[in-house]
DNA sequence: AAGATATGCAACCGCTATCAT
DNA sequence: TATGATAGCGGTTGCATATCT
């Protein structure tokens, strides 16, 4: 498979972007929108790899972007959606409105993994340490299990849903929230997602919308696209609220784990 | 005040998934 | 079906700034 030129290959600029370039961006951007990254530096006038674009754009230039410090609320969700879904960072970023999956990746590496462990928690187990120590000496005397024994985590594979994934503007149910898949120039591309994972030819449900206990109508996909950002305000606060009813029932969350292995 | 160390964050790199041909 | 091009993700790096000694 053929790999793009980095833009040292070939003698683009690369490190912090300058306000004019940014401006350069930001007016392209507006007036043809998203997309054809690979094209786009040339028409725009930058010196830059597309690739670089997209990411100064993704990360730094949209307008919907919040600035400003984390809250507690999105600390919180932060936490239990990593819980779920691991270092998926993107798919944590599109459930919290205006942020980038680059800015909670380097909050969580900075802070949250941090603060858990000094919490006694272990930040990618997201059990108490403790508790993994008990465990693992528990494991080493146990040498009648073979390694081969041990169970195999099983984590359904993300399946990225694109433009061409389904027709433009269409909509899909999802109990009593309305998503529509936004294929359009201009809507979240960190949210143009979808999970599918496959249980043994049982129709395919995307494991938060399981755990969350949201149905979805769409056999083989879960969407987790929004229209805009006030749907994305309306879908993070019915996150919040569900999340905030799990409070007093963590052992949906063992269940849910367990559910994992096979 | 100055150097050392820690922290935060933007940007880059390498890889994989998906699409087009 | 095979292959190349492109988009996007997660891990890592490097620099600027803050804090400590």
């Amino acid at each position: 498979m053929g790999r793009a030129p980095c833009c040292s290959k070939v003698g683009l600029h690369r490190g912090p972007w300058s306000p004019r370039e940014d401006k350069l961006l930001v007016n392209y951007i507006q007036s043809h929108g998203e997309g054809n990254w690979k094209s786009l530096p040339k028409k725009a006038g930058l010196l830059r790899c597309g690739k670089s674009c997209r990411l100064r754009w993704m990360n730094y230039l949209r307008p919907d972007i919040k600035r400003g410090n984390i809250t507690p609320e999105e600390d919180d969700l932060i936490i239990r959606l990593h819980s779920l879904l691991g270092n998926r960072w993107s798919l944590i970023a599109g459930r919290l409105p205006g942020r980038t999956d680059n800015e909670i990746k380097n909050y969580w590496n900075c802070h949250l993994s941090k603060r858990l462990l000094n919490q006694g928690t272990d930040p990618n187990t997201h059990k108490k340490l403790s508790q993994q120590a008990t465990n693992t000496r528990k494991n080493i005397s146990d040498t009648s299990k073979t390694f081969s024994e041990r169970p195999k985590i099983h984590l359904p594979k993300p399946i990225r849903v694109t433009k061409s994934s389904f027709p433009r503007n269409q909509s899909f149910e999802l109990d009593n929230h309305q998503c529509n898949a936004n294929t359009q120039a201009g809507g979240n591309p960190s949210s143009d997602y979808a999970y599918a994972a496959d249980h043994g030819g049982e129709n395919m449900r995307g494991f938060l919308a399981d755990d969350l206990d949201i149905q979805f109508e769409c056999e083989s996909t879960v969407l987790v696209s929004e229209d805009d950002s006030s749907s994305l305000e309306k879908l993070y606060e019915e996150y919040l609220q569900i999340l905030n009813q799990n409070d007093d029932d963590e052992m949906q969350l063992d269940t849910f784990a367990q559910s994992l292995l096979i």
